[in-house]
RNA sequence: GACCCUAUGGUCUAGCGGUUAGGACACCACCCUUUCACGGUGGGAGCCCGGGUUCGAUUCCCGGUAGGGUCGCCA
């Protein structure tokens, strides 16, 4: 039989990351079996759930590069889908709901109860077989011995989710379900419910949690647990995703930048953590470092220039050499498209405000002569590229008896406003003559 | 309160009875250097605690502690 998995999001408005790497790992693992991975809509909540909140889903997942064999190709709960599973939004649904919950009273496994549904629980204990944690007996909770049935219809006639989640994986034909572990309690409840069906249960793998760096829960208002943080920061996909695979697993080798083909290659339940993991700001930073140093150039022109849009700095004006050349001294040197802006918005602004305390260290009386003379020499030179400009920096400040770093903060302070930015060659290479000379201008006017 | 899961440096992890406990991120120092970043070298830092089992436990068992999860007419 071929394995059917499936991710099941409530939408909520945003994806958390843990429901992101969920969703990576049942993607992963179809990927990895050539099984189906299958998206599916729990809006059961009717009054919670728009289509906005599910194409944050959507995209969420195409944005990771995570692409679902059945589901819905749009938000609209009425929209298009693909597979012969549907509907995949729960809200769809209801009349396959109300047949099996009429199965079960049929059976006497389930009654009326003040206007609600309750199903009758097994009083035993359940065992539950879990690829990644292993055989789990679940005891009844003191609560549960007091009364173990619970809910599946609410009084005003909505099915709940226990029941709902496991008619769907019943009815999709589901094998295995990959979940938080924060499920794996609650699956004593599922099994049960497959078994009163007449079922077999599919089969479990219940992943650890991701957690805030302190080690507490990551709920929706902390900083990070939204994947759209991710988005918005500039951040690689494939880093995000890279980093994602992980937590709760390991390529082993010592490896840790390791391509999502040879990830899927790699994958298996069982190799999957037991404990939960901490979610490592710094560590994604670095992978996300990794990954655009081996990025090729129009990739990263292609999420510079999100970047750069995001920051509202027109680059349309300029010609595609001069963007992609200036985009190249950036390359190297930031981790994250977050910097882009401040390390290239001056070769698209001749307007732009000098760091105040650069200011004060660099645009000083006693450099002043400095630069007019390094000025001198720059308006003197036939060729104007960065080998060729190194050379005249470097007699300049010869001659003066300085060292080159005496030249260099003021003029690149002239140049960017900044003082920290790509290459100093480079950049006034590419930024050309007539600029910088006027930049030089502008900057020995404000010295002394 | 009951039930369930988990436990290797600050973090992510390798390890699966005998290892100088390995790697990565982060951190510190130095080198390289036009800033930053990269790169290079070196460094500090770990098997939660207590009992067993065993010739020998980070590794297996039990207990404790700690963290996380669940016990809803939320999903």
């Amino acid at each position: 039989m071929s394995v059917r998995v499936r991710f099941a999001p409530s939408p909520t408005g945003y994806l958390h990351i843990g429901g992101a790497r969920t969703a990576l790992f049942n993607w992963l693992y179809a990927r990895h079996v050539g099984g189906t991975f299958i998206l599916r809509v729990e809006d059961t909540d009717a009054a919670r759930n728009t289509q906005e909140a599910v194409d944050v889903i959507l995209s969420g997942l195409r944005w990771m590069g995570l692409d679902w064999d059945e589901g819905p190709q749009t938000g609209a709960a009425d929209g298009p889908s693909k597979g012969d599973r549907g509907p995949y939004f729960q809200s769809q649904r209801g009349e396959i709901y109300k047949r099996r919950v009429q199965e079960l009273k049929d059976k006497g496994l389930a009654y009326d109860h003040e206007g609600a549904v309750k199903f009758r629980m097994q009083r035993e204990p359940v065992t539950i077989p879990d690829l990644v944690v292993g055989d789990v007996v679940r005891e009844l909770t003191d609560r549960e011995k007091f009364d173990p049935d619970f809910v599946i219809v609410r009084s005003d006639g909505q099915p709940v989710f226990h029941l709902v989640n496991v008619i769907d994986d019943l009815e999709m034909a589901i094998t295995h379900v990959i979940r938080g572990e924060d499920h794996l309690s609650n699956t004593a409840k599922h099994i049960a419910l497959f078994k009163a069906f007449g079922v077999a249960p599919p089969q479990y793998a219940h992943i650890p949690l991701i957690l805030n760096k302190d080690g507490s829960k990551m709920s929706k208002r902390d900083t990070g647990a939204s994947l759209s943080g991710y988005v918005e920061d500039g951040y690689a996909p494939e880093a995000v995703v890279n980093y994602l695979c992980l937590l709760g697993w390991s390529p082993k080798g010592n490896r840790e930048v390791v391509p999502i083909k040879e990830v899927v290659e790699l994958f298996d339940l069982p190799h999957i953590l037991r404990h939960n993991a901490r979610f490592d700001l710094a560590k994604l930073h670095w992978i996300n470092g990794e990954y655009i140093k081996q990025m090729d150039a129009s990739r990263f022109g292609q999420l510079a220039q999100e970047a750069l849009g995001k920051a509202g700095v027109v680059t349309a004006g300029f010609a595609p050499d001069y963007v992609a050349a200036a985009f190249a001294t950036a390359k190297e040197k930031i981790k994250q498209f977050r910097e882009i802006p401040s390390f290239t918005d001056f070769y698209f602004k001749d307007e732009f405000a000098y760091d105040a305390e650069a200011v004060a260290k660099s645009f000083t009386a006693e450099n002043k002569p400095r630069v007019e003379k390094l000025r001198g020499a720059f308006a003197a030179l036939t060729t104007f590229d960065a080998a060729t400009l190194e050379q005249a920096l470097k007699a300049v400040s010869a001659e003066l008896g300085v060292k080159a770093g005496a030249l260099v903060a003021p003029v690149r302070l002239a140049c960017t406003g900044r003082a920290v930015g790509p290459s100093l060659y480079h950049l006034v290479e590419i930024l050309g003559r007539e600029r910088v000379l006027k930049r030089l201008d502008a900057a020995l006017a404000k010295m002394g």
